[in-house]
DNA sequence: GTCTATATGTGGATAGAC
DNA sequence: GTCTATCCACATATAGAC
């Protein structure tokens, strides 16, 4: 089931970045060694050092990967949706797709087994370690700026301080969506897989299971997004 | 702003656990060392291990101590509720409220200083060490298990398992509703506050900006569980 | 219960040969 | 680019005096 060398990986560098974001996912990056990496991924100590320049470094490294690639292709996906609208403001259904619903799709690709790319994701936004602060806001600064101006055209009636609000939650909501190790088996009432457990969300990960999640979710979402105001007069 | 003796903790032991789970609120448990535990505590290295005997008992008595008392208050309410209601269902936003809001109210309370007691509970829920995974099992498994009882007869006729989806997407929206200490600022457009920044609902983390949070939230997330059913015919 | 001193381990990083 | 050997900082834990 495992023999470390794991899929493609040609080059060392990479190899470490694969290695060293699986481990992540698995124990926190706080409780993964270079040593860990580096035995995982076939390299000498010294590689991360010299790829990379530390062990905060090529933590960057493995988160970058993965925001830009995501955030650039929820770009992509309201590009496509507001040139395709002309200029008539898009639902929030299909604003909502875009942000979430590339992000679970990008989740369930084969290049991430099960939802271990939404486990490091949830783990950063909530990372209290200043260096990841700090890539999260640089990778998502942009994206947020593009989506948080496509809602407020499209919910002209509600206010903005409202509409932020619930955008936070439904991140909120959608970090829970696969990546909950915990809450996840408790709330199903699955037992719990023993120590180490791996990503719950991966024993029936298929493209079908994913699916079914974003429907969902989306609908979850959708309805949280125009839910009645609590005081209509603010 | 701060002179480490804190508050309350008359003995030794309290002064740990309020000086632990502050430090673990601010930079995680992984990246915290007993030395700066009880340097803050004004107290003697070995005192973490006489007083818990190590620690990982530590992070566990502190993760204990508020998750039981926040369990029973949600027990406490429930109980309410429904001895109120006599054989009647409870309505759904009742059990919301027992629920998500009980836990808002006690992260406003005087005791916890704005959302440190969120972000903790947060960390919790998706800490990949397995000490901490028990902890959380432990203390949710009993109080889950009322609740969900509950919603499937407060909510006959939607499918038991998206209430359960559902009731975790809450739990997520809920849990960044105010410890999102990343998101929040990117989301709100705030600027970062710097290195180290604080819990950021502490901000304006007063009785009355709590009580209106809780009032976006619990129009958001009942909005979500009372939304149109994905497919109707599953 | 509290303190000092220390045992013992592990981590990240680097110098320098190949 | 890769490897070995090693330095050094710092962590947890404990033994034993007070």
């Amino acid at each position: 089931m495992r023999h470390a060398t794991d899929l493609r990986s040609v080059t060392t560098r990479e190899a470490l970045l694969d290695c060293a974001e699986r481990l992540f996912v698995e124990h926190g990056h706080a409780a993964t060694s270079l040593r860990d990496i580096t035995r995982e991924a076939h390299a000498n100590l010294a590689a991360v050092n010299y790829h990379f320049g530390g062990k905060e470094a090529l933590i960057q490294a493995v988160l970058k990967r993965r925001l830009a690639s995501l955030n650039s292709e929820r770009l992509a996906a309201l590009d496509a949706l507001e040139s395709q609208a002309g200029d008539q403001a898009l639902k929030p259904s299909q604003i909502v797709d875009a942000f979430f619903g590339t992000l679970l799709r990008q989740a369930a690709s084969p290049t991430n087994e099960g939802g271990r790319f939404l486990t490091l994701l949830e783990r950063t936004m909530t990372d209290p370690a200043s260096f990841v602060r700090t890539v999260f806001a640089d990778e998502y600064a942009g994206v947020l700026e593009r989506f948080k101006r496509a809602l407020f055209r499209a919910l002209p009636d509600v206010p903005r301080e409202e509409i932020l609000w619930r955008f936070h939650f439904m991140l909120g909501a959608t970090s829970f969506a696969i990546a909950g190790s915990n809450t996840l088996r408790l709330v199903m009432g699955w037992e719990d897989l023993g120590q180490d457990a791996p990503s719950t969300a991966s024993q029936h990960g298929t493209t079908v299971e994913t699916e079914r999640l974003l429907e969902r979710l989306m609908s979850f979402l959708l309805g949280g997004l125009r839910a009645p105001l609590p005081q209509p007069a603010a």
